[in-house]
DNA sequence: TATATCTTTTACTATGTACGAAAAATGCCC
DNA sequence: GGGCATTTTTCGTACATAGTAAAAGATATA
């Protein structure tokens, strides 16, 4: 963990749909649910980049799912918090609490 | 501005912490800022990087101040936010908030 | 077999984060 | 006035994050 290991911006992002989705995220819906919810759209590699770094860090698991024999298709790769991504994300939540809790609204 | 310009997790730090300090933000009152108010050490030259950066892109403006003569040392280039600058921590901001607002309180 | 569909992986580039040391500018003291 | 301590900024470099476009894997159906 060496010494200053604060999340990017895009990680936090990334981890917080996490929460949000719970059970079948998998790429593409991470990046549906990001697009809906932030109106961030991003390419579907940015998302596969950050996951793949998370993990590396031990903050996500993977798992590949059973090959769906629905449509055609690969199998998905579904990803889960570890409870260091949960800390992670409430750590950074609550920096940013700090900054902002005593300023005047946004107005988003 | 091209398309996805968002700011990086340091930037935004750094953007809010001149709104706290108002008047005479400047390099070392920045970074003990960020210190007191996060608990984030940083070292003085991640503080002027970011800095530079954000002027660059037009989100702070800065003015060296008289060469202070008080006991010794440089001039102080202050730094102020200019109102793209408060508008993009607006943004982040309420990005964040459309994340965090529904899911149960971060302990941090 | 070919083709369409849904997904992941790869390769590459640009931008952001961070540190340590060097440089500038001033005041103080012998 | 020559050095030294002090306060601040700038520079050079290394590494981490963010982002895209295109290739590749795996399955179903015509």
């Amino acid at each position: 963990m060496s010494k200053g290991n604060y999340l990017g911006e895009f990680e936090i992002v990334v981890l917080s749909t996490l929460l949000h989705l719970g059970e079948n995220a998998y790429g593409m819906t991470i990046r549906c649910e990001i697009d809906e919810h932030t109106g961030r759209s991003v390419s579907i590699g940015a998302i596969y980049a950050t996951l793949r770094r998370l993990e590396r860090k031990g903050l996500v698991v993977s798992h590949l799912g059973e090959p769906t024999a629905e449509r055609g298709g690969r199998a998905k790769r579904f990803f889960a918090l570890e409870p260091a991504g949960e800390d992670a994300v409430a750590r950074s939540r609550a920096m940013f609490a700090r900054l902002w809790n005593d300023l005047p609204e946004a107005r988003g």
